[in-house]
RNA sequence: GGGCCAGUAGCUCUAAUUGGUAGAGCAGCCGAUUCCAAAUCGGCGGGUUGGAGGUUCGAAUCCUUCCUGGCCCGCCA
């Protein structure tokens, strides 16, 4: 059976572009393969100014909590938080003195992120796809699933597997990608990537009231100026969220419905939510259980980096005997 | 190691009459309008002026120091 690794950053609230793209994926694709899932703490150190050590703390509880909330099941696959294992730092270390600092120079994403950085831009932020190599190289995982975003840093860490294999002997296997088939969700203005920090987000556990109020805000066709107007569905963004929702055959009725002016936005918005809810409430539901049961929370992600260690520790050792150390 | 320039709202600022009540545009939020949204119109909030200290009745403004960014020079390899 093939081995996944995947790794979600703990950048506080998850949304349902965060589900549609990659958790609700991660869930199919453990029922199928070996999968090795990592909420990757050392990753989000990387903003400059990182998050405080409480907000950190609270993220990765969050995010966590969010996981088990949409049905991952730890018996089924191994979850942990990366700190808790710390050869990811150190294969890190080795990995990156076999990466190219011209490589590193051209993701896209270290261009973008050092822009943001409001302080320093970090030796963290360079060396991000580095650590992503490690995560995933430590498992010898042979499937990544990766969005559209990630697909350069698959790239180099398959690069850095090629050159380490190549100077100290076959160790790594070349992951390989499984591309997510979502293509990116917008947020709620229609108009941008579904983010957090834009706010224009439906979160995982927002209460019902609340994304029912922030739904109906959403942005339509802008062509339909009144209830009496006809409107198009391929340039309203509620209609694309039908797409990841609502049945076909009721889609197709809200999409006559709209171009024909027999029902309105608010119309097309109630069907959607009410299918939206169906996968959202069940969600809140088991986050509530959770959190009013933390410690067995603990237990499962301590349970998860005990699966973790024991393939790293192997992996490493393996390592350090090939470069000659220890 | 030495020197020079810069840092003002989430973003962009040649706003602040040079020491005398911190401003504008965009973004945001609220309202009107609209089936909702968009557009338009009206309104509102927002800042320890990069941090700390000092001078002064009074500091965005002057001084000291630190941080961050940019530039120049020197030294070592």
């Amino acid at each position: 059976m093939e081995r996944v690794f995947s790794g979600i950053q703990p950048t506080g609230a998850l949304h349902i572009g965060n589900w549609l793209g990659a958790l609700r994926n991660w869930i199919a694709l453990s029922e199928r393969h070996e999968c090795v899932y990592s909420i990757v703490d050392l990753h989000a150190l990387t903003p400059s100014p990182p998050p405080s050590a409480e907000e950190m703390r609270r993220r990765v509880r969050e995010v966590a909590v969010t996981l088990l909330a949409c049905g991952l099941d730890t018996s089924r696959c191994t979850l942990f938080v990366q700190s808790e294992v710390p050869e990811h730092a150190e294969l890190a270390w080795v990995l990156g003195c076999q990466a190219a600092m011209g490589d590193l120079q051209r993701m896209t994403q270290f261009k973008e992120k050092s822009e943001q950085a409001r302080e320093i831009v970090g030796l963290g932020i360079f060396a991000y796809p580095v650590l992503q190599a490690a995560d995933i190289l430590l498992y010898k995982a042979t499937r990544v699933p990766v969005g559209e975003d990630q697909v350069q840093h698959l790239e180099l860490a398959r690069e850095i597997a090629r050159r380490f294999n190549r100077i100290y002997g076959a160790t790594f296997p070349e992951p390989e990608p499984i591309l997510s088939p979502t293509p990116r969700v917008f947020g709620l203005d229609g108009v941008r990537k579904m983010s957090k920090s834009l706010g224009n987000e439906i979160g995982l556990l927002e209460p019902a009231e609340s994304v029912k109020a922030r739904l109906a805000g959403a942005m339509t066709d802008p062509a339909r100026k009144r209830r009496t107007d006809p409107g198009d569905p391929a340039k309203c963004n509620v209609f694309t969220w039908h797409g990841y929702f609502t049945p076909a055959a009721e889609r197709e009725e809200c999409a006559k419905g709209c171009r024909t002016a027999a029902i309105g936005c608010l119309d097309c918005k109630e069907v959607l939510r009410t299918h939206l809810e169906k996968v959202l409430a069940p969600m809140r539901e088991r986050a509530a259980a959770l959190l009013a049961e933390p410690a067995a929370v603990e237990r499962a992600l301590r349970a998860g980096a005990e699966k973790a260690r024991a393939i790293a520790r192997a992996t490493m050792e393996e390592v350090r005997h090939r470069i000659g150390v220890r």
